[in-house]
DNA sequence: GATCCTCGAGTTCG
DNA sequence: CTCGAGGATC
């Protein structure tokens, strides 16, 4: 008799921990917290402890702890699970759409659904009499493989369908709205992944811990459902969406793919909430094309839209092309993570003299344009991620602009790869390379290494420094080499005849002007550089640790150079963010003989700015006190015009979003720091808002 | 001593 | 944009 009670009470307890897990997993909204929801689990596992017999496969215990496999079976799946066709961009969207109507006048009146294409793994899903018997790998789309252990911890998987049933909620779902019975047999398709939000924190978990960490969501649901032991898969954060009735047997479905999502969610299955139904082809292309542009604000990665017909009975009319379906295409978005092959690994000098590696690539197409270099950071990046030469790597383009190598795809490694290792000596000037204590980079310390004074000449002349237009890299380099130029301050001794001998020769053909006409404007830029800034002539110099921030700092403290160079260390800390590194540079950098000869060649010259205007803060305005960070291109200023705009407000313009930003303003094309804003909860405005916050006050 | 913030330096393609 | 490192702050 007690028996019979607790067995009651068990079969309750699992209802419950089933409903919860539902509202947590499925539909996002839990209603009691983690802990309660561990002491119902805990219950249950105590009387199945009591009871071994009463444990079923649908039991939330049986989630987790299965025994460690030594491989996975074959699954020959009931129906062909299909691959897409592709379309890239709407045009192709459409065309798509006049193909399959001269097919069927029926596709003239047709709906479409759109739905998300997530970057993630597809699963198959078996259901027995309601309860979750069997899940398997798409494989080549006949024969998957058998990963029901592993599938059965991912939570948002119901282990029985239908969800809530009996517990009279108003959220309970209702299967018989349908008026179409539950087949006895019912196999469903789904995208196992993994959100961006969970892959972060789990490869931050991975690193803290030491161990390697994942190069995408994708790599790690992929490798998360693979494991032999599905202990390993139940630790990882893998979410669900379904969205395909494969097969069914004892009941009926529905014959439309809106339905059929519909009927999938009131069973239990989580269902991708974006997806949308249209009866016209141009409100379903804008629909499609709106992710394109909204797809980092998606929670999953996904790499494009599936576009179907609405109507399945249609679709399967329409037949195959090859193995594709016409009845749906997949509308693919411009990739933002590629592979390719590494083809070698190259050093870099820049004007410091620190080496960078950057990535020699197979050629690749990433976000519409050719890549075929990237930065690789430093030598320790190289060994930390493992990156071999011969690799094939993951590249993707930061913010949608500087690619960078992600990792290497080790599981496509075929051993005759080649472990780099750092030169030893500088690829410029052959000096051996340097390397401190404590520290990544490893530099070239030979003083007159070419390249660090190309580089350092550049620098000079940029347009945040001297800015003196018309002398590119390229005109820099054959000034140098001609011996016209060996340190910055020879700019101001050039003569016409000097940069006519040095420079026509080779650029003579590329340029329409006249060299004479050139030789001039370059002297004139030179000429007028004189009256820059003392700011900007200190960040020109190129002090390690002074750089535009830091310059300012300093020409607000020392009237000029001259000043500047006889203050000490501890002179030198008294300054808000100088400290006793950047205070010990800036001192070695005035005690350098080669530097105080080109401070004598700059003030003989007449390069020699005294404390100035520009460098007064505003400390009043209606955006006093208030930092901004600004992302994207915005419609009515430049990059700097914008930080100019701000500051003349009184505001402060930071590059980084931290807990101190006030507001992130939001431009064209923005990067990842939206994503970053919204995490810490800063408001994101766009141009109007600022000015209304500058007008309202 | 640990953590957060800010800055500097190098960076790709068209 | 990313990464490293110096400085400030608790």
């Amino acid at each position: 008799m007690e028996d019979r009670s607790q067995y009651q009470h068990l079969e309750d307890l699992r209802r419950q921990v089933n409903f919860h897990n539902y509202r947590y997993h499925v539909l996002d909204s839990p209603v009691i917290s983690d802990y309660e929801y561990d002491r119902l689990l805990g219950e249950i596992r105590q009387i199945e402890t009591g009871h071994p017999d009463w444990i079923t496969p649908d039991s939330p215990t049986q989630r987790t702890g299965a025994a460690p496999l030594e491989r996975f079976e074959k699954i020959t799946h009931p129906a062909p699970i299909l691959s897409l066709a592709n379309a890239f961009g709407s045009q192709e969207t459409r065309s798509w759409f006049e193909r399959i109507r001269k097919l069927d006048p029926r596709v003239d009146s047709a709906r479409f659904v759109v739905e998300p294409k997530i970057d993630g793994l597809s699963v198959i899903l078996h259901y027995r009499d309601g309860v979750f018997v069997q899940g398997a790998t798409r494989g080549d789309g006949e024969v998957g493989e058998d990963i029901t252990a592993n599938l059965r911890t991912v939570k948002a998987i119901p282990l029985k369908i239908p969800v809530g049933q009996g517990l009279g909620k108003q959220d309970a779902v209702q299967p018989d709205k349908f008026g179409l019975d539950i087949p006895g047999y019912l196999v469903v398709r789904g995208e196992v992944f993994i959100t961006h939000a969970d892959f972060e924190k789990l490869n931050q978990e991975l690193e803290e811990a030491g161990k390697k960490t994942y190069l995408n969501p994708r790599n790690t649901a992929a490798g998360s459902l693979r494991q032999l032991d599905p202990n390993l898969t139940a630790s990882r954060p893998l979410a669900l969406l379904v969205y395909q009735i494969v097969f069914s047997e004892d009941g009926q479905v529905p014959t439309s793919q809106w339905e059929a999502l519909e009927y999938l969610k009131s069973l239990g299955f989580p269902v991708a909430d974006i997806s949308r139904q249209f009866d016209n082809v141009d409100e379903m292309i804008a629909y499609t094309e709106s992710w394109k542009v909204g797809r980092d604000s998606l929670p999953y990665e996904a790499d494009g839209m599936v576009i179907k017909l609405d109507d399945l009975t249609l679709s399967a009319d329409l037949g195959f092309v090859g193995k594709d379906p016409r009845g749906a295409v997949a509308y693919k978005f411009p990739a933002q993570e590629v592979t390719t092959k590494l083809i070698d690994i190259g050093v870099n000098v820049g004007r410091t003299g620190v080496l960078t590696p950057y990535a020699v690539l197979d050629a690749v197409e990433i976000g519409g344009v050719i890549v075929e270099r990237a930065t690789l950071h430093n030598f320790d990046f190289i060994a930390d991620k493992d990156i071999r030469i011969g690799d094939r790597v993951l590249v993707k383009r930061a913010g949608e602009v500087i690619p960078y190598v992600i990792g290497p795809i080790t599981d496509l490694r075929t051993g005759s790869e080649k472990v780099y290792s750092p030169p030893e000596s500088c690829p410029a000037c052959g000096q051996p390379v340097e390397h401190l204590e404590g520290e990544v980079a490893w530099y070239c310390v030979n003083a007159a290494c070419p390249e660090q004074l190309v580089r350092n000449v550049e620098h000079f002349v940029s347009r945040g420094a001297m800015d003196i237009v018309g002398l590119g890299i390229k005109i820099v380099e054959q000034l140098i080499e001609a011996g016209k130029v060996s340190d910055v301050a020879d700019l101001y001794s050039l003569t016409r005849a000097d940069i006519l001998d040095s420079v026509t020769k080779k650029d003579r053909k590329s340029n329409k002007e006249p060299p004479g006409k050139i030789a001039d404007n370059l002297l004139e830029a030179i000429e007028a550089s004189k009256q820059q800034s003392l700011r900007r002539l200190l960040s020109a110099l190129g002090i390690r640790g002074v750089g535009e921030g830091m310059a300012g700092d300093l020409a607000r403290n020392y009237p000029d150079l001259e000043a500047l160079s006889r203050a000490t260390a501890e002179d030198l800390q008294e300054i808000d963010g100088v400290g006793p590194n950047i205070a010990e540079a800036i001192v070695n950098w005035f005690a350098r003989p080669a530097n105080q000869q080109v401070l004598a060649k700059l003030q003989a010259a007449g390069v020699w700015p005294q404390a100035d205007s520009e460098t007064a803060p505003a400390a009043s305005g209606s955006l006093a006190g208030l930092k901004f960070v600004v992302t994207g291109t915005l419609p009515a200023f430049t990059r700097s015009g914008i930080k100019e705009f701000i500051e003349s407000h009184g505001g402060q313009v930071v590059d980084s979003i931290s807990k101190k930003t006030s507001y992130l303003v939001l431009g064209e094309n923005p990067g990842s720091k939206v994503k970053r804003a919204q995490e810490l909860g800063i408001p994101v405005i766009d141009e109007d808002a600022l000015r209304k916050i500058i007008d309202n006050s």
